[in-house]
DNA sequence: ATTCTGACGTGGG
DNA sequence: CCCCACGCCAGAA
């Protein structure tokens, strides 16, 4: 069996997610180059739709380039995923988080 | 098999 | 800064 570099690809992003530290945030195109997958950014996104089964992976603190919660329509409720950031201590306006930059985790440059 | 769509990203205007 | 068009690639119908 293996260790964790043969899963799904799917599961790779859970596993990047998952290490997401609380309070900040990433993006979908940085987990899929983390994954070497950069072309690949909108399966990181189909991967979190399939997320709903994992209940160790926050989602909510995977937005795209901009720093928007593009996703958060697919969160139950209609500001679930803003209330989730919010109450990690991460500002959102307008669906926009701020110090975006900030805030912004990069598996890259933290792993 | 083919076609469309999408929780994206980048580039050009 | 905003808006538009194209590329990528896996899953669904």
């Amino acid at each position: 069996m293996s260790t964790n570099t043969d899963n799904n690809f799917f599961d790779r992003v859970y596993e990047v997610a998952r290490l997401i530290p609380y309070g900040r945030v990433t993006s979908y195109g940085a987990i899929a180059k983390y994954l070497g997958a950069a072309r690949s950014a909108r399966m990181v996104g189909w991967a979190m739709n399939a997320s709903g089964k994992q209940e160790d992976v926050p989602a909510h603190r995977v937005v795209n380039r901009k720093g928007v919660l593009t996703g958060k329509h697919h969160f139950e409720g209609t500001n679930l995923m803003q209330q989730l950031l919010e109450s990690e201590g991460v500002e959102v306006i307008e669906n926009q988080i701020q110090n975006f930059e900030k805030l912004f985790w990069d598996p890259m440059k933290e792993l």
